[in-house]
DNA sequence: AGATTGATAAGG
DNA sequence: CTTATCAATCTT
């Protein structure tokens, strides 16, 4: 294999656990791309969970659809969608088998934004259902810890108040 | 603050 | 089929 066993996160038991605590454990963590036998990594520098069908910011909360069923998997494959006709969005399914959520990944070091990040790593949407366990183009590796606040989400201007209040964004300081 | 962009989902 | 709606981003 071209990455390192070693640092590799394939743990599932890392993945399953509920999306707030998984977006906050993911920053300081590595996206690891593998991009014609290049291996590149990025330091994640900046999280949002989306929990649930209670969740009004939350695309499961309108029900089980094709573009938003991978949502209900087991923790640790990609959810990529795309975004304002313009941007993929990568996000990592969390929780157990049967309960939506997931965590966008909203930046990197080095990049900023999410649209702009996946552009960065060459990620689309045949990245949608990738294991990130298993996949060799694309995985993570553990990382130094960072300290981080949490904030209301960005762009849910839509979502109930209860949901846009909610501290479910974190970020680097 | 405004323009842009096209997949997605809901409605006729 | 048509329409509205966007987990953004860039340019004024």
């Amino acid at each position: 294999m071209q990455y390192s066993d070693n640092m590799r996160i394939i743990d599932v038991d890392f993945f399953t656990r509920d999306g707030q605590t998984l977006a906050q454990s993911l920053i300081g963590k590595y996206i690891c791309r593998n991009i014609d036998g290049t291996i590149h990594r990025y330091r994640i520098t900046e999280t949002e969970c989306y929990i649930g069908t209670e969740d009004t910011a939350c695309h499961a909360h309108k029900g089980r659809t094709a573009r938003t069923d991978i949502m209900w998997a087991e923790g640790g494959v990609c959810y990529v969608y795309l975004c304002y006709g313009i941007h993929n969005m990568l996000n990592f399914v969390s929780g157990t088998e049967g309960t939506p959520q997931a965590v966008l990944i909203r930046g990197v070091e080095g990049y900023k934004g999410p649209g702009k990040l996946t552009k960065a790593l060459s990620i689309d949407r045949s990245f949608n259902g990738e294991n990130l366990l298993e996949s060799d183009r694309i995985w993570l590796e553990d990382g130094e810890s960072l300290p981080y606040t949490a904030t209301p989400r960005i762009g849910i201007n839509y979502a109930e108040e209860k949901d846009r209040n909610a501290l479910w964004r974190f970020v680097v300081r």
